[in-house]
RNA sequence: GGCGGGUUGGCGGAGAGGUUACGCAGCGGAUUGCAAAUCCGUGAAGACCGGUUCGAUUCCGGUACCCGCCUCCA
């Protein structure tokens, strides 16, 4: 069996995995507060946990991983921007836009993680179906001494638990010595965070011990990964900037509320995004979602690759130059594998690479090689080596049927493939006609509409070659190529 | 101020205390009417200053610079 080796940002060191139950390995990941579309940022973990789930289920089996990822649907934005709404003159209760707010933006959220080929969790639990779990737990944490009423909230004690601070290196004392926040003063000590607050007429409140009100931020991840992973569990995830408080909360909660077990043995966070060496912010106008890379003709596949081109503890640079980079490797070997598909195992590289702390980087390195042997190798090893291949790529979640159709999409149109046609064809009588001057005129042409054209041994050839802004390629080819067609005539 | 991460060839990006990462781009060649694609070959590195060592880009210490968290942002 291939031997897994993760970071666990508890311990700062890179350890041999052994899940506590090898028939059932459990996972958490800290899903999206849903108020609006997934931006870049919020896609790097999805596809770096995607692929640790894909290793697992390699490794142990498909039925044998549990993967649960939360959609957090009780947030002040969320609020907000349903007020916003009725206040904008929307008649419908509160509840109701808060609703439609959130169900739409899961939606959004599936189609846009669908499109990076991450594969669904088993369990997408919504923090609003597990309040009873949560004041059952802050109830507990209350009983057992962790947590005090005041002003209609609950705050937990952090004082009544030593290790708070643990996860990400700091202590109480300095954390109130750095703090900029402003302290509430029903609080015992500034660092003790909300469970639970009350909540006014115009926000969405449930009935409590202590008042109609709603949860804190940090309680649903404890209730939901208790009720669906149990108290002990293997591994949870989410980005560096969870460490603190959220996840260092979420330790306190949970580890008080069930002292007797481990809760998620394994932490693993993945590092921030940057977008052409800078913070990704909407002040320097290179914030964007999933969806507008989308929209704008980059697949959804290309966004995978370039994410796995950086460590998943390595800060990543979105850059123009990599979607490039990442376009030309995935068109290329496409070309490789073709249509064809047998059943195969990944490459042992391939895997030992992946379990070692997930090294995409060096894995995608490894295809390269594995790529280049099924062209130059023997042709009678030709099918295995592009079965073995693809298997391989496939564990990144690479290479998917359902994720080529991009390679080959603009030639679903049968306007543009006709037209397209007409032209090769006539390229190919000016040059039998030896009349390069006007063939390579029309190449060029060509050319230049992303429609590439060239010679093999069987024959005329196009490749279609994605123009950088290519946000309306579509539309502009056809016209494009009327446009030659018409001059080739006069 | 406190805590954490990073700095590798023109670019992206790994591993390894001594031996080719890999990819892109470049250059030379094959091929082509010219190209493209493909194939063959090829140069190029490890922020700075010390230390350990027979030997460090790889370990240790320091400096500089960059980035993140400490604000219900992944």
């Amino acid at each position: 069996m291939v031997e897994i080796k993760l970071t666990n940002t508890r311990t700062r060191s890179k350890e041999r995995f052994a899940p506590i139950d090898p028939q059932n390995v459990r996972m958490y990941l800290c899903g999206p507060t849903v108020y609006d579309r997934a931006h870049l940022g919020n896609a790097r973990p999805v596809v770096v946990f995607d692929v640790l789930y894909r290793l697992l289920r390699h490794v142990y089996g498909n039925d044998h991983v549990t993967y649960v990822r939360n959609f957090t649907d009780v947030d002040d934005k969320i609020n907000a921007s349903a007020l916003a709404r009725q206040q904008s003159g929307d008649p419908r209760p509160l509840e109701e836009l808060i609703r439609e707010r959130t169900e739409e933006t899961i939606g959004w959220y599936h189609a846009d993680m669908d499109a990076l080929g991450a594969l669904r969790p088993g369990h997408e639990p919504r923090a609003t179906d597990y309040i009873p779990q949560m004041i059952a737990m802050i109830e507990a944490l209350i009983a057992k001494g962790h947590a005090y009423a005041a002003e209609g909230h609950v705050l937990f004690d952090v004082r009544s638990f030593p290790a708070y601070g643990r996860l990400s290196g700091r202590s109480v004392d300095d954390m109130i010595a750095g703090a900029r926040v402003e302290v509430a003063p029903f609080k015992r000590d500034p660092m003790d965070f909300v469970l639970w607050k009350p909540s006014s007429d115009e926000e969405p409140g449930w009935a409590s011990p202590w008042g109609r009100g709603r949860p804190g931020w940090h309680i649903e991840c404890s209730a939901m990964s208790a009720a669906l992973l149990g108290e002990s569990f293997d591994i949870h995830g989410g980005g560096i900037d969870l460490q603190f408080p959220h996840h260092e909360n979420e330790i306190a909660q949970s580890c008080c509320a069930h002292p007797r077990e481990d809760f998620a043995r394994v932490w693993l966070h993945n590092e921030m995004l940057q977008v052409e060496g800078k913070k990704m912010s909407k002040s320097l106008g290179n914030f964007f979602t999933v969806r507008d890379l989308l929209d704008q003709g980059i697949p959804g596949e290309v966004i995978r690759y370039v994410f796995l081109m950086t460590h998943y503890r390595k800060p990543m640079d979105w850059t123009a130059e990599k979607v490039r980079e990442a376009e030309g490797h995935l068109g290329r070997w496409r070309a490789v594998i073709g249509s064809s598909y047998l059943p195969s195992t990944p490459d042992p590289e391939v895997l030992e690479m992946l379990a070692d702390d997930l090294n995409t980087p060096a894995a995608l390195g490894r295809l390269h090689q594995l790529s280049n042997d099924i062209t130059t190798g023997d042709p009678n090893d030709r099918p295995r080596l592009t079965a073995q291949f693809i298997a391989s790529a496939r564990v990144l979640g690479l290479l998917e049927p359902g994720m080529g159709s991009w390679a080959d999409s603009i030639t679903d149109s049968p306007d543009i493939t006709a037209a397209v046609e007409r032209l090769l064809s006539l390229w190919m009588d000016l040059r039998r006609q030896k009349n390069f001057e006007r063939a390579d005129t029309l190449k060029n042409e060509a050319d230049r509409l992303g429609v590439r054209f060239r010679v093999t041994p069987s024959g005329a050839a196009v490749d279609f070659v994605r123009p950088s802004d290519s946000s309306r390629w579509g539309k502009d080819l056809l016209r494009g190529l009327a446009d030659l067609e018409a001059q080739q005539e006069s």
